[in-house]
RNA sequence: UGGGGGAUCGUCUAGCGGUAGGACGCCGGCCUUUGGAGCCGGCUACCUAGGUUCGAUUCCUAGUCCCCCAGCCA
């Protein structure tokens, strides 16, 4: 990574105060504590990029990589091994410190058992139910639960027995002894463990006690020496539990929580619960459906880590909530891509063009700049020949206002080759379609052959009929049509899908340069976007995905116009 | 309604008592064998009301609006 240091923000801005200070030793030692049950999204991605930029940035700094494996009916091994891929992607190394809350589940037992020793938690035979009636509500206090009372020998007892499998699921719990009367719900006695007889996909059927968040991770932080806990600001109201924790259980250390906004997109879904849904009812094809903000999902549209890290650094980190546009996301990738991506030609809609003065047995290869961007890309060869095909696009017959492109009697320059002339088109007698379309070209505009001072308003792109390659081009749109924050909570958030988030469109031509293309690598069609070759492209079929359209100034003054 | 947070251009974000800045976006121009890229110029903001102060986006007070919390999820 060459880029600078992420923008500065208030939580740096405390990191680099406590280092300056000698806080914690001097050290920063900061984690990303994801939970193994879904992928990871851009969402993700931005606290990855938080937490192990600020320990990248700071001498001697280090971020741990901490899976949150504390719920065995969510939590699988493809996770684990997803999530890790992910992270590696982006950019970032956790240096041998991948490790796991579960691996703690030992001395979170022995810290929860010293807790009941002081008192400060017992185990309680409420039902679900019955808690929540206990617990009050948001103006309401709770209720001492009858279990409350029993004596540090009692819970010992229990807490044992809870261990050894005695109980079944749901009939007892550990709580802590804080205040039901709190004004802070998640002091009114929150639960610290609770029985289930399930399989941990790491530690199989040891354990039938799991620990709760509210107790697992701030003794998980702690354990690991973690200076600064960098969370999102709905667990702002856990930062006293969270104190309370690891202070009572007299944990080796003390980190320090701090929260910061998650990130919102237009248009798209950022919730794990929601992504799972469409995989799950495959709304979508998978996790790397190339319209879901997932990192494989943006990975496999042709996203690049380097793109996804500049914009993360860009978005900012505060405590406002905030939803960022899209279109912030894509003119990140299209810096990155519009510098490193060599332009090749393509037409998505074939129009044939046939140019009546070009001998019929006639052939020559013409001279295609890389990249404009990048001498060192060099050149290729591209054949021309009488038969093109052009961008449907790319003609009107009866061209309105400002559009520069070809229409009969009109010229244009076909990119690398020569201007033409339309003169004809020729329509399906049944349908009015245009099928084809006549041109003659002008021998002496060839591509660098002068710089005569003929000026055709338009370059459009092209593909020689005999030799383009066909291939399936995949457009994505917005997954959603409106922002989900605008739809009430009683709609079924599935009917704001785009029907139209995906296009297929088979019957595309590229040029011959694109035949033996591999999964992942990157172009510009020239004129239309950037795009990268699917992982399903094969030699004979080949696929291409949209990561971005190019900037399109004919689409918005004609979306400007008046309907004709 | 109890508690915890947050309000600055359309959207993100900076500001730390002294000219409200940047980015995206939008508008206009230049340039161009990509209507791409690049370059130049422009656009619009401190939630409200009081107070402190020579001076307030910043400090204080009172409101308003938005978000989060009543899982044995994280």
């Amino acid at each position: 990574m060459s880029e600078q240091a992420g923008a500065s923000n208030f939580i740096r801005e405390i990191v680099a105060a406590d280092h300056a200070a000698g806080k914690h030793g001097g050290r920063v030692v900061t984690r990303f504590p994801p939970e193994p049950n879904g992928y990871l999204h851009i969402g993700h991605a931005k606290s990855i990029c938080l937490n192990f930029g600020l320990a990248h940035d700071t001498p001697g700094g280090i971020c741990h990589l901490r899976f949150d494996d504390t719920n065995p009916t969510t939590e699988n091994p493809e996770y684990v091994q997803a999530i890790q891929d992910d992270v590696q992607w982006l950019g970032f190394d956790w240096h041998e410190k991948m490790l796991f809350a579960s691996d703690y589940f030992e001395r979170l037992y022995e810290f929860s058992v010293r807790l009941i020793q002081k008192g400060l938690a017992y185990v309680d035979t409420l039902t679900a139910e019955e808690m929540r009636t206990y617990r009050g509500t948001l103006t309401e206090p709770g209720k001492n639960s009858p279990s409350r009372t029993r004596s540090v020998e009692e819970n010992l007892g229990f807490f044992r027995r809870m261990r050894a499998g005695e109980f079944a699921d749901g009939t007892h719990t550990l709580r802590a002894k804080i205040d039901m009367a709190s004004p802070n719900i998640n002091l009114r006695d929150p639960v610290l463990y609770r029985i289930r007889h399930a399989a941990h996909y790491r530690t199989g059927n040891i354990w039938c006690l799991y620990p709760a968040y509210d107790f697992a991770h701030p003794l998980s932080d702690a354990l690991e020496g973690i200076t600064h806990s960098i969370c999102t600001l709905e667990f702002e109201d856990h930062r006293p539990l969270y104190e309370w924790v690891v202070e009572q259980a007299e944990a080796p250390h003390r980190p320090q929580q701090i929260e910061f906004a998650r990130l919102n997109l237009t248009y798209t879904i950022m919730s794990k619960r929601k992504l799972r849904e469409l995989v799950e009812k495959k709304l979508v094809s998978g996790w790397d459906d190339p319209r879901l903000p997932t990192i494989k999902g943006l990975r496999r549209r042709g996203y690049t880590p380097e793109a996804i890290r500049a914009f993360c650094d860009h978005i900012g980190v505060a405590k406002r909530e905030a939803i960022v546009e899209m279109q912030l996301l894509e003119y990140f990738i299209r810096e990155d891509l519009n510098k490193r991506t060599p332009r090749v030609m393509a037409v998505l809609r074939p129009l044939k063009v046939i140019l009546d003065n070009y001998p019929e047995d006639q052939s020559e290869e013409l001279e295609a700049v890389n990249n404009p961007e990048d001498p060192s890309a060099g050149t290729r060869k591209v054949p021309f020949s009488r038969i093109l095909y052009i961008e449907q696009d790319d003609f009107r017959e009866d061209p309105p206002k400002q559009f520069f492109r070809l229409a009969p009697g009109r010229e244009v320059r076909l990119r690398y080759a020569y201007i033409i002339k339309c003169v004809g088109v020729t329509k399906d007698l049944q349908t009015g379609e245009i099928t084809e379309l006549h041109c003659t070209y002008d021998p002496t505009t060839k591509s660098g052959a002068s710089q005569e001072q003929r000026k055709v308003k338009a370059t459009i792109h092209w593909v020689s009929a005999a030799h383009a390659v066909k291939a399936e081009v995949r457009l994505y749109n917005p997954l959603l049509v409106t922002d989900l924050a605008k739809v009430p909570l009683d709609h079924d958030w599935t009917t704001y899908l785009n029907p139209n988030s995906l296009e297929r469109i088979t019957s595309c031509l590229v040029e011959p340069s694109l035949r033996q293309t591999v999964p992942g690598t990157r172009y510009q069609f020239e004129r239309l976007g950037y795009f990268c070759t699917d992982q399903d492209s094969t030699s004979g079929t080949l696929i291409f995905n949209r990561t971005v359209s190019l900037k399109d100034a004919w689409a918005k003054i004609e979306k400007a116009q008046p309907a004709r």
